[in-house]
DNA sequence: AGATTTGTATTGATTTTATCAATACCAGCC
DNA sequence: GGCTGGTATTGATAAAATCAATACAAATCT
């Protein structure tokens, strides 16, 4: 027995022509009265009456055609189920995002998407990348917001934007009166750093290996937040990098990097049982339409990995 | 999606290991991981997570998995309805019995089958072959016995038994002298025979016709009923032939044919859409249980059609 | 009654699919 | 590092569904 034959039947019974029944299941007129027989030999029953013109159902047959129709039904709500699931946004997640995101993208787009759809809830909460991701796989997360590439099997990613990487410098540092400062020029004495964890910090250092240079500080001074970083800069100790979305641009102690600039791919990452794509749309469509134009990639940027 | 992607999907949630789930389901490890895959890329949803050890379903997985168990439940509830309908003998039964069967074969079981078999019940009609067979064709009747063959394609016969065709005669015919009589010697002025519509009367002018000879009346006589025909011989109108179960053998005025002696077969009829194989079964074997042993065929008789 | 139409079954070739055996891969563990 | 238990991949083979063509069968129409 298989699903086709389920189907031919309850076409020839509807149809009671095997023609009409054959062009419904789109197949040819021979096949279906071929599948039609071999279901009833191998049930051993008689399902359709075919001294009659038309034909009709025995009055066995009309069991086995209602059960079949039945089946048919349950298969559908199988399909249809899983769509469903696919479909619909409503429900409550738990979304990670990492500090140095947090707090600049999520007043974005965040209290508009709620009110846009009301039966879509958030538990949000602040971890670094590894964290995150460590709890995707443990199903303590639905969501994260992080930066990208993760290289890891388990994990999807859906890039969102490409935030630029800026220095964040005080007037009494040399790059304060250029326009743009190259990369290359950066001497990294007194650069100031996120502590260890952050993705943000691994993006720095590898921006600095990257020149063959190497981090010197004479006052090591970490701090876990951004906000920190840019106070400790404009008290002339030094200066920092920092993603855009954290300052802003028109911050006179920001600095653009000379082409190609270096950015930093921000995603969603979910686990890839994950199965929810309309509400992933949405969440990126959300994102996407609360930051800057130019965070959409451009070919005139260098995207920095943090690992 | 096919039946046996639910099956191997269900079992692979029970035994959460490709090898075992596909010795339960008599298919080897790669099969049952390719078909499990393969409804995965057509449902486009992972239904197992295979990052863990044992592996699990996702919790997508999990509503595809519950379904596919409710919808294999529901194709063994088709089977099982097919075999339960052919296998139950409950229920009510019109049958149709001809007229010079039904007086002398009914009582012989019907009133011990209808104890031993509570549930079942019959509608008995006494009706001529043509009819019962139209009346199987339309529906009116579910069951017949009447003498076969029919040579109808919709009608499904069960032979029962062979039934002797014997000559019933008087004390002033020769035939009355002779221990057994053959065929040939009759004479067939003076035979009593049944109205129009009745097999039997075919049969007799059948046997008539084989031995080249005509019927030649003086008296044109014709009954509806064999105990009109007995009662006619009996007050010496001439002779009859006239079958065993009407008669017994005990009876003094009666005779056997020589050999090959001829027999009606007694069949039971069904349309063919009937399937209550264990009622057929059962019917048959009750009514072989109350006639004669020398009724089941033998190679020294022959069968005389009625048609 | 033949001719035509309508509906179903049969046949042989072809394509598709499921299945297998063998083996590669892969992660965890002594 | 080799071993083990579990899964995936591959290429060959067997089984099936499907098709086009056509035969057959019954009903309808001249």
């Amino acid at each position: 027995m298989n699903i086709q034959q389920l189907e031919y039947i309850v076409a020839l019974d509807e149809h009671r022509n095997h023609v009409k029944a054959a062009q419904q299941c789109h197949v040819t007129q021979p096949t279906l009265s071929m599948m039609v027989k071999k279901l009833e030999e191998e049930l051993d029953v008689m399902i359709f009456d075919r001294s009659t013109l038309p034909l009709k159902p025995t009055p066995a047959g009309e069991t086995v055609i209602n059960k079949a129709r039945n089946i048919l039904k349950e298969i559908k709500s199988l399909r249809d189920s899983v769509k469903i699931e696919k479909d619909t946004i409503e429900g409550e997640f738990r979304l990670g995002v990492i500090p140095t995101l947090a707090p600049y993208l999520l007043p974005r787009f965040l209290n508009e998407f709620l009110q846009k759809h009301p039966g879509t809830s958030f538990t949000v909460t602040e971890l670094q990348t590894q964290e995150i991701v460590s709890q995707l796989k443990s199903n303590k997360l639905d969501l994260g917001i992080l930066v990208s590439p993760l290289d890891d099997k388990e994990i999807r990613e859906i890039p969102i934007f490409y935030e630029p990487i800026l220095l964040y410098t005080s007037e009494k540092m040399k790059y304060y009166k250029q326009d743009r400062v190259s990369l290359k020029s950066l001497t990294y004495d007194n650069l100031l750093l996120l502590e260890e964890g952050h993705c943000f910090r691994g993006q720095v250092e590898n921006l600095c290996t990257s020149m063959g240079r190497k981090v010197v500080h004479q006052l090591n001074y970490q701090s876990g937040s951004l906000e920190t970083l840019k106070a400790m800069v404009d008290n002339d100790y030094g200066y920092t990098l920092i993603p855009e979305l954290a300052v802003g641009t028109k911050n006179k102690n920001v600095r653009h990097f000379t082409s190609p600039e270096p950015v930093r791919e921000v995603s969603l990452a979910v686990h890839h049982n994950f199965i929810k794509e309309r509400l992933l749309q949405k969440l990126r469509d959300a994102i996407l339409k609360a930051i800057p134009a130019h965070f959409k990639k451009n070919e005139k940027v260098v995207r920095v990995r943090w690992n």
